[in-house]
DNA sequence: CGTTAAAATTGGTCATACCATCTGACGATA
DNA sequence: TATCGTCAGATGGTATGACCAATTTTAACG
């Protein structure tokens, strides 16, 4: 079986490396890295390589770096921003419950309130947009899964930039990078959710007439059902576990 | 007139530069910045030094280097994620009043939940912990502005810590962030907010007994009475200007 | 035992050479 | 005419090796 080839720059395979090592507290922190050129010598690449992936995690707030001084290991939850979430929602590969909670229990709360701001800012020509993407999201056939959750989150994203709150359109650009990375974990919620898509017209309907309490609670509605298929699927799961 | 001599490293110094041309809009998106050796040539730098400012650039989502293809601007709307804010906030060392209505607005949405999730799930040792800041933030001096500003962030953080979210925890890094980039800017806010503290200990009162309803309505009073206060202030400079 | 000075450690910068990939122009072939 | 292959130029990626600058450690000194 043919796979694509490796074509990563050596920087970021360092990069990926030692986050990964910091992710899973391999290094705690505190801790200091072992120095530039002993970190050459170990992964035998060229200490540009090395610095450029330093540079990176020191920008991710993972690491901080003074000169003469060494490398020392930040504690993450005390520094780095969301753009973490990412590489904690799987950290080696698994998914982490605790961080998956977090993100559910945050798009309940922020979703809804997109909404709200969206119904009080949208202007014409995004409202005509969310119409094109609600028309699209009843279109979809029950097997295209994967279209469907493009269009979610499309839906979502449109929305926040319809608000006029740089926060919330930041957000979802991490939110983004989330599903990108664990997208294969949220296909089988989404194979479910995709059965119940009357929440989309009903929003863009309160977007329409501009009343933004409707649009947050059914907005709500929405995401909370989502939840709930997800932590349904989870505790099926683990009834199987225990089974096997 | 003399300068402080800046002494950060210099990859920090191309980065700086860089990304406040972005941020200005000096590159739009789709902009190729100038080839490396170019970059080189202009800024007086080695080629390490700009390199490493431009992974950087790359890890925050402003820029796409391409093996031969050259350097995209990203727009970074679209791609940044939160960290993006704080500079943001003080383009070219004037705030920006759009975003810091953003940062208000999501203020206003995050800190009562983040109140209410910290009830249901807040432990002893953090519960005293809370106690401790709001007997701090009584015991301040109707002067001692920066003790309060700090305080009231560390009261926050804390609840945020609580709530067992490790969204919230991430979200208040990156907010950090921002009150150091501009915190002279919200000193002005504190010298009004610092006169109503009774805010901080209902909070505490409603985490004692567990009532997260409670909480909730109350950070949202408080939340909300210091964004009132930046807008009054704001409104006021802006009858000066007219009138001057 | 504390202070100070030298030495070692470690990150920062530089110059140069060459490799890898993409782009575009050109021409050959069908 | 359209498609494909080739080649040269542009541009980012990697490798050496040397030296500078800040910090930490060690050793000498009072």
């Amino acid at each position: 079986m043919l796979k694509p080839i490796d074509r990563t720059v050596l920087s970021n395979q360092v990069f990926e490396q030692l986050k990964d090592e910091i992710i899973l507290k391999r290094y705690l922190p505190g801790d200091q890295l072992p120095p530039e050129r002993e970190l050459c010598e170990i992964l035998k690449v060229n200490r540009s390589s090395v610095r450029e992936a330093l540079k990176r995690l020191e920008q991710a707030r993972l690491i901080e770096i003074r000169q003469g001084g060494g490398i020392k290991v930040l504690d993450f939850s005390l520094h780095a921003g969301l753009d973490l979430l990412p590489w904690l929602v799987m950290p080696g590969g698994k998914v982490d419950l605790i961080a998956m909670r977090s993100i559910l229990e945050f798009k309940l709360i922020i979703n809804p309130e997109v909404a709200r701001y969206a119904a009080m800012r949208i202007q014409a020509p995004e409202l005509e947009q969310m119409g094109r993407i609600v028309d699209e999201i009843e279109e979809c056939n029950e097997d295209e899964v994967d279209r469907f959750q493009d269009l979610d989150f499309l839906f979502q994203y449109t929305m926040a930039r319809s608000s006029e709150n740089l926060t919330f359109i930041l957000l979802y650009n991490s939110i983004k990078e989330i599903y990108q990375q664990a997208r294969i974990f949220f296909t089988g919620l989404y194979k479910e959710a995709i059965k119940e898509r009357e929440g989309y017209r009903k929003i863009y309907e309160a977007l329409c007439d501009r009343d933004a309490e409707r649009a947050h609670s059914i907005s709500r509605e929405l995401t909370r059902f989502g939840n709930d298929i997800f932590w349904n699927m989870i505790e099926e799961s683990e009834i199987h576990e225990k089974g096997a």
